[in-house]
DNA sequence: TATTGTTATACTCTATAACTATA
DNA sequence: TATAGTTATAGAGTATAACAATA
């Protein structure tokens, strides 16, 4: 009777609704905090994965190692990220959250917890699970777009 | 314990992870399709919301009235999306989606389909209300910051 | 030779402000 | 007067390409 595809087009049309939400916060953050969008994407990163490579980040966000260099610079002037010398590596720079950057990615933290509110607690470590789970494929996915343009 | 607290934790890490790959998807889906970032942005936002005013859709993206012009510009130039008269009020352009615009989006609809290819099928129908109630949160969430700068 | 990062230049997209047309 | 949309101009952010330093 279609059930199973009903039910799969229903979880599609949330997953995109989630995703657009995720932009409008996105952008509320970057508003809040006087960041760029991609400044405060850079942190959350940093904040997910710790430091890492100024190139790694970049190849992250999806942007050119000019533009890495550029983001950086305004991470620094804007006191919320900071480059520093990889050990044993010359060439390359790491980089890591300030404290005021850490302040940032704790103020948004509190914004995505209120998020949860409507959702039942004892449904909540079994939802963590899956948001990973969707978040792993659709990173998998995406990566399997872009390699064949 | 912290018990609850950590369970959260969880919850927020892996809400922000799949806030990032929703991006990382975003782009993916931009590049894939030779459309920016925000037009897909609006494809996708018609293809939840229905019709919507050309600024209204601005609002929905946030960005300004002129920056709607410029975008609508875009998407009908590429063949996406399209204007049309407002019955009645003849200030407004209503912008909806084309044929071309609606097989972008069932394109990306399979894409966010394969991304639940590891969620368990029973928990489908439940994951699906708690991605919609964790995106309406979020969203009323983000228009509160938004509105006191 | 390959990799990491920087600089110079051009392009895309968005914001601000002034304007037109309609309600 | 208020609202929907357009145009002109300026600014932010990114890409491309050429380059320097280190592996």
């Amino acid at each position: 009777m279609g059930g199973d595809q009903s039910v799969l087009d229903e979880a599609v049309r949330s997953l995109r609704v989630l995703i657009l939400a995720g932009e409008n916060y996105r952008q509320a953050v970057a508003l809040w905090t006087g960041l760029g969008v991609t400044e405060t994407q850079a942190l959350s990163y940093l904040a997910v994965h710790g430091d890492l490579g100024q190139n790694q980040l970049g190849a992250e966000l999806g942007i050119t190692s000019s533009a890495s260099t550029a983001l950086v610079d305004r991470l620094e002037s804007q006191g919320v990220a900071e480059r520093y010398a990889h050990p044993g590596d010359r060439r390359r720079s790491l980089v890591r959250l300030t404290t005021r950057g850490d302040d940032v990615v704790q103020q948004s933290h509190d914004w995505l917890a209120a998020s949860f509110g409507e959702v039942a607690s004892d449904t909540l470590p079994g939802l963590a699970v899956s948001l990973r789970q969707i978040a792993d494929s659709l990173r998998a996915q995406s990566d399997r777009m872009s390699s064949r343009p």
